[in-house]
DNA sequence: CTGTTAGCGCTTTCAC
DNA sequence: GTGAAAGCGCTAACAG
């Protein structure tokens, strides 16, 4: 049953003629004799040795490690996340294991119980459940952008508030009068509900009234949109709005597409942004779908990986919010 | 350093007053009798123990876990595989680590001699190069398209010279008269490069003249396709051909933007078809960009699971090509 | 069918 | 400094 010809720290040290522990010394970077270190180096290329990561494992209780939790890898946006999850985390040594939970509570938890149990050395989620009182004790976990109810999930997220301001006073620069808000959320609650406070605040700071439509996801959002579009719509078919900031580039798309079977054109009668920073086939030299207001997905990325491997954890912040920016993608008047 | 009050099989063996053997095979379903059973599985409820993944793995030499090797988790088609992979590897039992290349040789095999160090059970690549010679002993390779230069790694694909003669002959059916081909391929041989083989066959068959664009990736490409175009305009501005089938959707919908910006419309004028089946915002609910031959992903991802966990891998084929399908996407003529 | 025991490959005291 | 030896938690061979 053993492991065919893989040469083990045994054989190394037999090769060097030195002992078992000289070996593990020399490859954990603890000081040993010059004459050793050399002849321990020496055996190690010639025999092509390499660390058995599961007996070091087994020992150290750390795997290397970090497994992410995502709803899908089929959306762009989470599809994104887990890319540079990986990129930051290859920088740091470490493996990523990644896990489509398609948003169900149970494999959610079962994903979580299976990092604890396969030694991650912790977690980054993106759930659309409240998993804090599934997280398995002594297992590092940031959340990116939901809410667990628990006091020790550090939460990454972009600054959604004032990129809920940024759009809406965006839509005024480009000439709005009247921008609207049309949100369909996750019923659970996240940093990206705070996209509606930055509109309405945004409202306040110009005096404008606020117009929205706000509904949970779960809603048929096409009718909905429909409905709204409807309700502010005159006989002459003018609106009483010109511009919207949509809470997700995909929505905002949904709704380009709706205004414009409806005879409105982008964006000359009607300016609209959405959220996200989706770009066509993935990349950022391709186009946007929409204007939007753009999450910075490697630096939140590059902020979780940071977190999630940070040695003292009492020193996490609960919230870290990132800024976005606003980029142009043809559905506002530049 | 003993982690914690995690328990053990010690624990349990003492906790059930049995032996430790006797909790070793109630845990991995070898027959005990009925009794003992109980009485062990009653003591790992009640200490809420779980087998250490390390120690396991440490005497099986295996992992649950497969690598998953791509150049990229940006891409959508990438994307879509991945989650696809993984789903299929969990209804399995099994966890993937995702590796992004970025396509770079080095990274390639650098993740491929992690995944046999690291005891991943196998190894699905989806890679830019021939990284055939640098497989380690041992490690259960699938290569997804690609063409590796030694002959024991199996080898999963779409059918894409039936997707080829399928993009042909739809364009034909849609009312084209002499449809043409573009491709700028990967320089590594694959399996896509069978597009334009179908291409040219069905041209055969219906007495065509093929007419192609045919350049490698790294061109610039769309200054090739604009010179492509002009080759074959006519002063009144018609065209030699009044189809395309593009090698991917990719490249089919930037030969779309140049053909709309150039005054063509589409696909009154000009019919085109991709290749791949990228659907917008991912989800096959949302439009496609272009018209296309889908790939089979889900189906795709799954063979690649089974081939990898197999355990007479002596039986695997050495290519496996799975069957694509023709998608309205707007810019045919249906 | 059960209990005992010898390792899997590594890290880490602890004598020398 | 070095080397010997004791496990980490588990599986599997073996004896009872």
């Amino acid at each position: 049953m053993k492991n065919q010809n893989v040469p083990t720290m045994k054989d190394v040290a037999r090769h060097a003629g030195v002992a078992l522990g000289t070996v593990s010394k020399v490859i954990n970077g603890i000081p040993v004799g010059e004459e050793y270190r050399m002849k321990v180096e020496q055996a190690i290329k010639e025999l092509n040795y390499e660390v058995n990561t599961y007996a070091r494992g087994l020992k150290m209780q750390k795997s290397n490690t970090v497994t992410l939790i995502i709803p899908d890898a089929i959306n762009p946006f989470y599809a994104a996340f887990a890319h540079y999850i990986e990129s930051a985390l290859y920088k740091e040594g470490h493996f990523m294991v990644l896990c489509c939970s398609n948003g169900i509570l149970e494999k959610e938890i079962e994903y979580l119980n299976m990092a604890a149990k396969n030694q991650s050395d912790g977690v980054i989620a993106l759930t659309y459940n409240d998993i804090g009182k599934y997280v398995p004790e002594n297992l590092p976990l940031i959340s990116f952008d939901r809410i667990y109810t628990n006091r020790f999930t550090p939460r990454v997220a972009s600054d959604n508030f004032t990129g809920g301001v940024m759009a809406t006073e965006k839509l005024l620069e480009c000439g709005c009068r009247q921008p609207a808000f049309i949100t369909f959320n996750s019923p659970y609650p996240g940093e990206a509900d705070r996209r509606k406070n930055g509109y309405l605040h945004a409202c306040e700071l110009h005096h404008i009234t606020p117009m929205f439509l706000s509904e949970s996801g779960s809603r048929d959002m096409l009718s909905e949109i429909t409905g709204f579009i409807n309700a502010h719509r005159h006989g002459d078919g003018t609106l009483d709005f010109d511009g919207i900031f949509v809470n997700t580039d995909y929505n905002a798309y949904k709704t380009c597409r709706l205004l414009q079977d409806m005879g409105y054109r982008i964006p000359e009668d009607i300016q609209i942004i959405g959220f996200d920073g989706i770009h066509k086939f993935g990349f950022d030299e391709n186009e946007l779908f929409v204007s939007t207001i753009v999450q910075p997905i490697p630096a939140l990325a590059q902020t979780c990986v940071n977190m999630v491997l940070s040695k003292d954890r009492e020193l996490l912040p609960s919230l870290t919010l990132l800024p976005v920016s606003y980029q142009y993608g043809g559905t506002t008047r530049e």
